[in-house]
DNA sequence: CAACGATCCGGACCGAGGTCCGTTTAAACT
DNA sequence: AGTTTAAACGGACCTCGGTCCGGATCGTTG
C-alpha cells in the first residue's frame, strides 16, 4: 500500500517489553539526524501549527493551512508528522517530556523519594491539572481507537502507574488496575465531566484520591 | 452552518437530569412516525449496510456504497442517520435494546432481584462477552470525543452502574466511580488488551470481578 | 570540484464524509 | 379529485486527510 514515505515509523509493538522502566522519554524519537532542509522545515511547520492553533482552535486547524503557513508543501507535513494526529501530538511534545521528567527525576511526591500510594495520588491530580490546561490539544490529539494505548507517551505514563501500583500491591493484576486508573485521567472523560457536566477540578481530585484509596485498599488521606 | 437536515436531533444536554432510571431506552426515538417511503428506505439501508459489514468489515463500510447497495441518494443516508457513527450505532441498536431489557426486566443476577454488588459483577461479564462479540462494530462505532459520553445507550448504562453503586456505596461519588468502571468496559480497550496484548478473556472477568471489589470495598467473591 | 545516491520537496491527485438545494412525493385537508 | 405543504429525495459539490511520484537538494565520497 505505502510504498513512500519510510519515516515516522508509528511505533505498533503487540505486548508490553518487559516493562522495566524504559528510561527512554517514549516520545518517537524525533530529530535522530535530520537534513538541514528537513529540519528547518519541522521547525517552521511545528511554528506555524501552533500560531494557527493559538488563532483558530485546535479542532480547527487544517493540514493545508500549516503547509500553507509555512511555506511548505502539504506532502512535507505528512512526511515529517505521518498525519493529523502526528502533527498535534508534536505540539504537546515539549510538555510531555517536561511531565515525564518531573516523573523521573523531579522531586517527591510527584517524583521519587515518597511512598507509591502517595506517587499515585499525586500523579493523578497532575495529570488533572495538565489535562485541563491543555484540554484543546489533548482532545484534537487523540489517536484512533487502535492506536490509542500504543502510542508512546500513553505507554510510558501507563507504565509508571503500573509500577507505583505493583510496588503498593505486589499480588494485584497491576496491568489492568492500571489500565483503570488511567482511564479516569482520559481527556475526554475530563473533558465531559468538566465542561458539559460542570463538575469542578476540586471534585475530580477528591475523586481521584479516592478511587486510589480503593483501588490499593488504603485509607483516604487525611 | 446547517441549515436543512432538521431530524436525527443528537442529544447534546449538559448536565444529567435527577436521573432516577428513565426507563426509556435510551436509544433515540428511531421511528417515531417516518412517512412510508422514509420507512422502506431506512430499513433497505440497514439491511445493506448489514450485507456490506458482512462481507467488508465495520471499518471498510462507506456512506456511498450503503447508499449505492440500497439504491438510495447519499443524501439519503446522513438525512436518516446523521452521520456515519449514527448508521453504525443503528446497527448495533437491536443487541443494545435486548441488553438494557436484559437489565431492567431480565432474570438475575443481570436484572433486578439479587443485591447490587452481584449484580455489578454480572454487568460487568455480560458487557465484556457482548463487546467481543460485536468488537468490530463498537470499535467503528466509536463516536467523537465530545459526544462519547452524551450518546444515549452510554448514558444508561452508566447510569444503570451508578444506580447499582448508590445502593452500595450511599455515602461515595457514585457519578465519578460510575465513569470509572465503564471505562474498564471501553471497547477500544478491551480491544487492546484481547487484541494486542493477548489478554484472554477469563482475566479481564477476573480483573473486573476484582475492580469491583477494590472499589466497593467488599470482599473478592469465592 | 564533480559526481552520485539518499533524502526531501511540492502540489496534483484521490477517496470519503458531509452539505446544499432544486425537485419529487406522501399525506392531510377542502 | 384537487390543492397544499412539510417531509423526503438525490446527486452534484465542497472540504480535508492522506498518497504519489517526478524533480530538486543535501551532503558525502573520490
Amino acid at each position: 500500500m505505502s510504498a513512500a514515505l519510510p519515516p515516522v515509523p508509528r511505533p505498533q509493538e503487540t505486548v508490553d517489553p518487559p516493562e522495566l522502566l524504559q528510561l527512554g522519554t517514549g516520545t518517537d524519537a524525533d530529530e535522530p539526524c535530520l537534513r538541514a532542509d528537513a529540519a528547518r522545515n519541522r521547525a517552521r511547520l511545528l511554528e506555524a501549527a501552533a500560531r494557527l492553533v493559538a488563532e483558530h482552535g485546535a479542532a480547527g486547524l487544517t493540514m493545508e493551512a500549516v503547509a500553507a503557513a509555512a511555506s511548505v508543501g502539504k506532502g512535507t507535513v505528512f512526511r515529517r508528522f505521518g498525519d493529523r494526529t502526528g502533527l498535534l501530538t508534536a505540539l504537546l511534545d515539549h510538555s510531555e517530556k517536561k511531565f515525564q521528567a518531573a516523573l523521573l527525576r523531579g522531586p517527591a511526591p510527584l517524583g521519587p523519594g515518597a511512598p507509591p500510594v502517595e506517587r499515585l495520588r499525586a500523579f493523578g491530580c497532575a495529570m488533572l491539572r495538565r489535562c485541563v490546561d491543555e484540554m484543546e490539544l489533548q482532545l484534537a490529539a487523540e489517536p484512533s481507537p487502535d492506536r490509542r494505548y500504543t502510542v508512546p507517551p500513553r505507554r510510558f505514563l501507563r507504565g509508571h502507574v503500573a509500577l507505583l501500583l505493583r510496588q503498593t500491591l505486589p499480588d494485584a493484576d497491576a496491568e489492568l488496575l492500571s489500565h483503570t486508573l488511567m482511564a479516569y485521567l482520559d481527556p475526554a472523560l475530563i473533558h465531559h465531566l468538566t465542561e458539559q457536566c460542570g463538575v469542578p477540578l476540586s471534585r475530580l481530585e477528591t475523586g481521584w484520591l479516592d478511587l486510589v484509596a480503593r483501588v490499593t485498599r488504603t485509607d483516604p488521606p487525611r
